[in-house]
DNA sequence: GCCTTGAAGTTACCG
DNA sequence: ACCGGTAACTTCAAGGCG
């Protein structure tokens, strides 16, 4: 029979010696089934040195077979490496557990140059292969039902070896429909310091499930937590999710649940496969086997606007809860809401909130999530938790695939730095009518027109007809102009599914679901597209090419200063420009001419962003504030919106910004800053909004100077925090004595009287204030209040 | 020994 | 664990001065 199924997921086994891929999915009638498929066994291939001997190699490969798991299969293969012809031979193992130690005997045999594609796991060198891509719907020919044995699902079937065919006509459907999806938060307490699943236990579990009105909890009674943990089981299992959503469960509430269950002998048997337990798994992530277990706060991760990625500050963002609407307690506040009895139905109310946010926040996000995974070929598990890199280079791979390309292996580089791109001397002072010109996928196009590849890149030293090559200006690599190379390929078709899907949405409206599937499809196509130069210079690439990367910053840095020049003689002021983008007083004509000119003369495209009715600039590059047509503030590179400065000063800065280009009045800015100050003197601020956060990017002691979020962090680890690289640091400076660092305290252990006023008005809001307003010939003193001034002392 | 200066260290931003 | 270019802060040691 022929089953068709929309491929969820995927995971392998090992039975009676031989592989099987198990294919995790559901059918049009939203059934979950397994398919079952064998016959199909891991591999890799040898670069061979000589082909004229390629048959003692082969020999020699073959005498390395051990009987207990036995090389199956060794044959020759004409392939391709970096755009050149090249033998290899395919050796075809019979489990993937061997195919480590095989690839580096077989490395070591006289005769074989390279082994590559021996570190391609074996799941996901099925989806390659098959060409497979998670979330897609196909047909599997000639299956068999079998009974359902080891899986929680409804049908399992049997298939051999045999033909799976993606299904375009469902290409437009909601690859989310119908799924089930739960969501869920653990609570923990913790006498002191960061909790220790060794001990402290876990007090309260919430959960909401698609079909729920309100969230669950499961909530400890009397001492241990082992009931909650074994009633959890009960509810994953009853509910039966395809898909488990959580905030940093990943990151912590696997974790700990796992150890936590470990402590008290329990299975946590919650998968589609009957005894899996949660298994960390690559990229960070947690995998349950049959189930997508995907961590929201992986895409929190990517929304730049909110500095401190808590799940509250998150929700509150995009808008799915509000902060007014719901309980906030800090992660130091939990062990206090629980133990005070009174307390407690707030730390329950809160996690409650907690739950309710992030199953919004799945609905948020997994639509996106869904999209990348369709297109990049990762599981959806697999594919936020994957950075940037990773993603795109899965795409890659099966590109190649195509391609009869074999993929280079991962190797360690040295780091070689090279020339980016050009950022233009602003202009400083307030500017009024300019346009904002930008180029549209500079990098993308550039590659796709120069054919810039590691398999096009012509060698030092290697003869070609200049007339065949295009060469990079400034640091002169060549690349071949035919045949199309690997990077141009793939890049012009995500461009290209890109400019037909963008051409498709324009057939729906805008607030229908399809619109929004086919806009969510496009985001995940851009940031593919957008990440390939980037993947060119990172230097644990496997098509890692620095003078490819090096050529296309060369190529950009050409075309803008091409356009800034042609924008000039058209009597176009620059007033600035980065990378990609110019900014020019606005003159409709002129404008025109000058996009005719860069699309005819460099045959690139480049389109008008915005116009802004005023645009204000310091001396410093890659900072502006501008007031655009429909009266939106854009502010870019100053404090207010960088997550390192106090919100008080951010909040200054942000209103002297607004006053100047709305109102254009210098005087009500001063007004506003010194009302600010003598709110500090008087401490009628919020002391929430003198926090200033940091990251903490090291292991403590590997810092070198003791800088106030490092101080602050050790304090932090005195008292039994953990402190890990990539976590937040708030912290306040306090009066005092010693130099900064030394009075720099944990937030919440202060109070407002402990503030240092004179840091926050001298360090903080005269600093983010005065960066504006010195343009406008205003000095320090005029927004002291009426306090004495240093600088009137020093005067004298 | 004190004050100034600039390099080094650090973080977060822009495109 | 995608790139280089950039601003701006704090610390810390060197250098100048007396």
């Amino acid at each position: 029979m022929d089953v068709v199924f929309q491929l969820l997921d995927i995971s392998y086994e090992v039975e009676g010696g031989s592989p099987v891929i198990i294919l995790w999915g559901r059918t049009e009638e939203n059934n979950r089934i397994v398919i079952r498929y064998r016959g199909f066994h891991p591999y890799f291939y040898a670069v061979i040195e000589d082909p004229s001997r390629i048959e003692e190699v082969t020999r020699r490969i073959k005498a390395l077979s051990e009987s207990s798991s036995p090389i199956i299969n060794v044959e020759p293969v004409k392939m391709r490496y970096i755009g050149r012809p090249i033998d290899a031979l395919k050796i075809t193992t019979l489990i993937p557990a061997r195919v480590r130690a095989y690839r580096e005997k077989v490395k070591k045999l006289e005769g074989v140059l390279d082994v590559l594609e021996a570190d391609i796991r074996f799941s996901m060198r099925f989806l390659l292969d098959k060409n497979l891509y998670p979330m897609r719907w196909y047909m599997i020919k000639d299956v068999k039902e079998a009974n359902s044995g080891s899986y929680r699902v409804k049908h399992v079937y049997e298939a051999s070896n045999t033909e799976i065919i993606e299904l375009e006509e469902y290409s437009n459907k909601d690859p989310l429909e119908d799924l089930r999806i739960l969501a869920f938060d653990i609570e923990v307490y913790s006498e002191k310091g960061s909790p220790d699943p060794r001990k402290d236990p876990i007090v309260i579990i919430g959960y909401i499930t698609s079909d729920m009105e309100e969230p669950e909890l499961i909530i400890m009674k009397g001492k241990s937590d082992h009931v909650v943990i074994q009633k959890f089981v009960e509810v994953v299992r009853d509910y039966d999710p395809d898909i488990i959503v959580g905030y940093n469960q990943n990151g912590f509430d696997w974790l700990y649940l796992i150890e936590r269950a470990k402590i008290h002998g329990i299975k946590l048997d919650i998968g589609r496969r009957l005894g899996a337990v949660p298994q960390p798994s690559v990229y960070g992530h947690v995998s349950v086997q049959g189930r997508l277990n995907v961590d929201l706060y992986d895409f929190a991760k990517e929304i730049h606007e909110v500095k401190v990625k808590t799940l509250e500050e998150v929700a509150d963002y995009l808008g799915v809860m509000k902060k007014e609407e719901r309980v906030i307690l800090e992660w130091w506040q939990i062990p206090e809401y629980w133990k005070d009895h009174e307390k407690r139905d707030v730390l329950l109310r809160y996690t409650r909130d907690d739950v309710v946010s992030t199953y919004r926040l799945s609905e948020v996000f997994l639509p996106f999530g869904a999209q990348l995974s369709q297109i990049s070929g990762l599981p959806l598990d697999q594919v936020m938790a994957a950075s940037v890199g990773f993603r795109l280079e899965w795409r890659l791979l099966r590109e190649a695939k195509k391609m009869g390309e074999l993929a280079p292996n991962r190797e360690e580089r040295r780091e070689e730095s090279y020339t980016g791109a050009v950022v233009f001397k602003p202009e400083p002072g307030v500017h009024e009518n300019v346009a904002v010109l930008d180029f549209a996928s500079m990098y993308p196009n550039i590659m796709v027109k120069y054919n810039v590849g590691p398999d096009t890149l012509v060698r030092p030293g290697e003869d070609i007809d200049p007339e065949n090559v295009y060469t990079a200006p400034f640091v002169g690599h060549r690349f071949r102009k035919k045949p199309d190379g690997f990077f141009k390929r793939a890049v012009s078709k995500l461009l290209d599914i890109r400019r037909r899907i963008k051409q498709e949405m324009k057939r729906y409206d805008p607030d229908s679901p399809l619109y929004r599937l086919l806009n969510e499809r496009q985001k995940a196509v851009k940031i593919l597209a957008n990440a390939t130069y980037g993947y060119m210079g990172w230097t644990a690439a496997r098509w890692y090419c620095r003078e490819c990367a090096e050529s296309i910053t060369a190529w950009g840095r050409t075309i803008i200063l091409k356009a800034a020049e042609q924008a000039r003689k058209l009597g176009l002021k620059v007033i600035y420009g980065d990378t990609d983008s110019l900014f020019v007083t606005y003159d409709q004509e002129k404008t025109r001419k000058l996009i005719e000119y860069v699309e005819n003369e460099l045959g690139f495209e480049i389109k008008i962003d915005k116009i802004y009715k005023r645009v204000f600039f310091t001396e410093a590059k890659k900072r502006y504030a501008g007031l655009t047509v429909d009266n939106r503030i854009d502010i870019v590179g100053f404090e207010a919106i960088r997550g390192d400065w106090s919100e008080l000063a951010k909040e200054t800065q942000f209103k002297v910004i607004e006053i100047i280009l709305r109102k254009g009045s210098v005087d009500e800015a001063i007004d506003y800053v010194r009302k600010v100050i003598q709110q500090l003197y008087d401490k009628k601020i919020d002391l929430r909004k003198l926090v200033i956060w940091k990251t903490i990017t090291k292991r403590l002691s590997e810092y070198v100077s003791d800088q106030p979020h490092v101080y602050v962090a050790r304090i932090l680890e005195k008292m039994g925090y953990k402190i890990v690289p990539g976590i937040k640091v708030g912290y306040v400076i306090v009066r005092g004595s010693g130099s900064l660092s030394r009075r720099a305290r944990p937030y919440f252990m202060v109070s407002i009287e402990d503030i240092d006023t004179e840091y926050y008005v001298d360090k903080q809001v005269i600093p983010a204030a005065m960066r504006i307003l010195k343009y406008f010939g205003v000095r320090e003193t005029q927004l002291k209040t009426g306090k004495k001034t240093r600088s009137l002392l020093d005067f004298f």
